[in-house]
DNA sequence: AATATTATTTAGATTAACCTAAAAATAAAC
DNA sequence: GTTTATTTTTAGGTTAATCTAAATAATATT
């Protein structure tokens, strides 16, 4: 049906183009996806063509309905991979991001539904974010991040923003994984720090990019 | 390192190659791979120029050691996955090369460590085929097949030569799998069909056709 | 409002992987 | 040992995906 690269591309449109169906401009798919302005504006063209996309000149791509359905069927095979990664073969949660970004490609419907079923059907991957069904629906994403917690909030931590490596790594140091409790002692306008506690733990000081970088559910 | 169509080609030279390293011709290998003889012939010179096999213009090609070096870890991821695929995520042996043809070409060498370690170091794969360890060595495989056997004989089938989706369904037909014992009759020169019993069943007939594509290892 | 800056698109090229049709080499048949 | 048939290679072309450099449109600055 589709190359891996146009894949790679409606995912990144809709992931871009966010709840709001935002236009995403040129420059910023190109950046996300590593590639030069010149080539996302053919790769544009090309899946407008398609009716994949809606496209306008000098303004922006968002998905249509059949782009954004192709991209949730890639967004679920990839996220159902982390999982199977995480769980089964035992890889870190920083580790997984760029395998599936490989086998998220692999279209077989057989394969993803034993798969699904081998993982007993998980609802979220390793990262906290939902796995849309077979049909594309999923759980929608959190909106509160530790940082919009009010001083003394107690919060669970149910997902990343931010899924680089380096930062999953630097939360793997902070003790912080899914799950976690986190309690907002304090904020510091100086610098825009949070003092915090994790699992009832000691007080730590957190930057304000990483505690905006934090799905918290409050408790 | 390679590509994709790279990878297909050096494992089907390899393949076809065989045991004494034949030369194989470009047609043979354009028909395994289901394009034409001049896509062959073009990606023959270009792997040639990179080193991967020995080729000489119209004689044909094989693999030098970097090129079976290279093919023989196609070989085992491919293997692998079909193990996979089958101990857990429960599809029949008939179903699992097409989608293990893409799987192989996922490269992470962590990967493929995690797989083989969650698998518990598997020695064969489904259909019997040894699988490569990480650096290429594997069991020979077998020479015997069930039409060499002698009247009176008991074997045990423990791979198939053919491995096509169409042969296997038929194998599942004739309750014929992996570590079945067969017991050859007798052998009928007038249309070179055997009679055997599978597990000590009743007496079937065979075509010579399936009887040498079931490879065994005598009693 | 005119100018400068930035973003985006177009033009033109490149590479991998394919194809068909024609040419050349090898093998088979007479 | 010619001639014929088959196999293989070459020639020339296509498509997807990329690039750099140039042109154009949109935005920001004075
Ligand atoms: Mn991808
Ligand atoms: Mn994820
Ligand atoms: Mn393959
Ligand atoms: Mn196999």
């Amino acid at each position: 049906m589709f190359t891996p690269t146009e894949e790679n591309y409606l995912k990144a449109i809709y992931k871009l183009s966010g709840n709001e169906k935002e236009f995403v401009s040129t420059s910023k798919l190109a950046e996300t996806l590593d590639t030069s302005a010149a080539s996302a504006t053919d790769m544009i063209q090309r899946l407008s063509k398609k009716g994949l996309v809606h496209y306008h000149k000098y303004q922006g791509v968002n998905t249509s309905p059949s782009g954004e359905k192709a991209a949730l069927q890639v967004i679920r095979r990839h996220r159902l991979w982390e999982v199977f990664l995480v769980q089964k073969l035992k890889f870190n949660w920083n580790e997984v991001h760029a395998i599936a970004e490989e086998l998220e490609h692999i279209k077989s419907p057989q394969l993803i539904a034993q798969l699904d079923k081998f993982l007993a059907h998980p609802k979220y991957d390793p990262h906290g974010d939902p796995i849309p069904d077979a049909e594309g629906k999923m759980a929608p994403r959190p909106t509160t991040t530790l940082n919009m917690l009010a001083t003394g909030d107690l919060g669970k931590v149910i997902s990343t923003k931010d899924s680089s490596s380096d930062f999953l790594l630097f939360l793997d140091k902070l003790n912080i994984s899914l799950g976690a409790e986190i309690e907002l002692l304090d904020y510091f306008a100086y610098d825009g720090t949070y003092s915090v506690r994790i699992n009832h733990g000691p007080a730590i000081t957190l930057s304000g990019k990483v505690a905006g970088n934090i799905f918290i559910e409050k408790l």
